[in-house]
DNA sequence: AGCACTGTTTACAT
DNA sequence: TATGTAAACAGTGC
């Protein structure tokens, strides 16, 4: 599922439907899951805390404890469920966590690429994952110029490849990357260093764009099912290039091709895009 | 049947 | 150091 977008609007319908309640048992059905600790030792720590909130950095689910955070990432395929009683875990629930009202939240992980884990207040933002990450999109300090010179320093790399090294740019991922070099008009495969001032301000500036745009619609549902309310997101009515391939550009018309890039499917308007 | 593909990240090799 | 590749895993589609 999750790019920025579709781990802020999780956030958002999780935020309501978890903060203030206290956990009361933790289940790990699959260890593999949990990072750091051994998962009982995990569960112990998360027993009588109460989640206060529930944040989000970066492509991270923040849940703020009264002592420190549950951090958890989604990666490929990780999906929370917030159930208002107890509720019998399906396939691919890995974990279930039970509150005092006996409401619960259940992860559910087809891959099982996903993770957890604790981190105090002092060291969440100075160890990492958080500590890996660029400032967020829509921080001022990510500014055009900041970008300009970390892509200057790059020796080789695509453009499409910075930018998805969530060190450089946070938020991006295959969909929306795409997206923004389409929008900014600047091809994939340009070597990062090779753009120009205002190329890298029209990229700055388009990434904020549609990661915006994608939040004010739920995000994209392209295959998997729901988010926790069990509603999909609209955003991928909207999409210029991902998955639009052999369709004609909404631009010019011209075919939309697809080419692999760093390992990625790369969906791009050769024509809107010149190298 | 078998292989390539999938909204992510990172360990490892070069 | 920087960058590319494979691997983690399960499912789907050709």
């Amino acid at each position: 599922m999750p790019e920025l977008p579709e781990v802020e609007t999780v956030c958002r319908r999780l935020r309501p439907a978890v903060s203030g309640k206290t956990i009361q048992s933790v289940d790990v059905l699959d260890p593999k899951i949990i990072r750091g600790l051994d998962p009982e030792e995990w569960a112990h720590h998360l027993i009588g805390e109460t989640i206060t909130d529930v944040e989000r950095r970066g492509k991270f689910i923040l849940f703020k404890l009264t002592n420190g955070y549950l951090v958890s990432h989604l990666r490929m395929e990780g999906k929370f469920f917030p159930h208002e009683t107890t509720t019998e875990p399906v396939k691919h629930t890995h974990v279930v966590i039970t509150f005092t009202d006996q409401s619960t939240l259940h992860y559910n992980d087809v891959r099982k690429f996903g993770t957890m884990e604790l981190r105090t207040n002092e060291t969440i933002h100075t160890t990492p994952p958080l500590s890996l990450l660029a400032y967020e999109p829509f921080d001022e300090r990510m500014t055009t110029e900041a970008l300009h010179r970390r892509l200057e320093r790059m020796k080789t790399r695509a453009i499409k490849t910075a930018l998805l090294d969530q060190s450089i740019f946070v938020g991006l991922g295959n969909i929306y990357v795409d997206e923004t070099l389409f929008r900014a008009g600047v091809h994939p495969t340009r070597p990062a260093a090779s753009l120009s001032r205002e190329e890298v301000d029209r990229v700055r500036t388009e990434a904020v764009a549609v990661l915006n745009e994608a939040i004010e619609r739920g995000g994209s549902t392209i295959r998997s099912y729901a988010n926790p309310d069990g509603a999909t997101g609209t955003f991928q009515e909207r999409l210029y290039v991902y998955g639009q391939t052999g369709e004609p550009c909404r631009r010019c018309g011209h075919e939309i091709e697809k080419m692999k890039l760093g390992g990625r499917g790369t969906h791009y308007c050769p024509h809107c895009q010149q190298c």
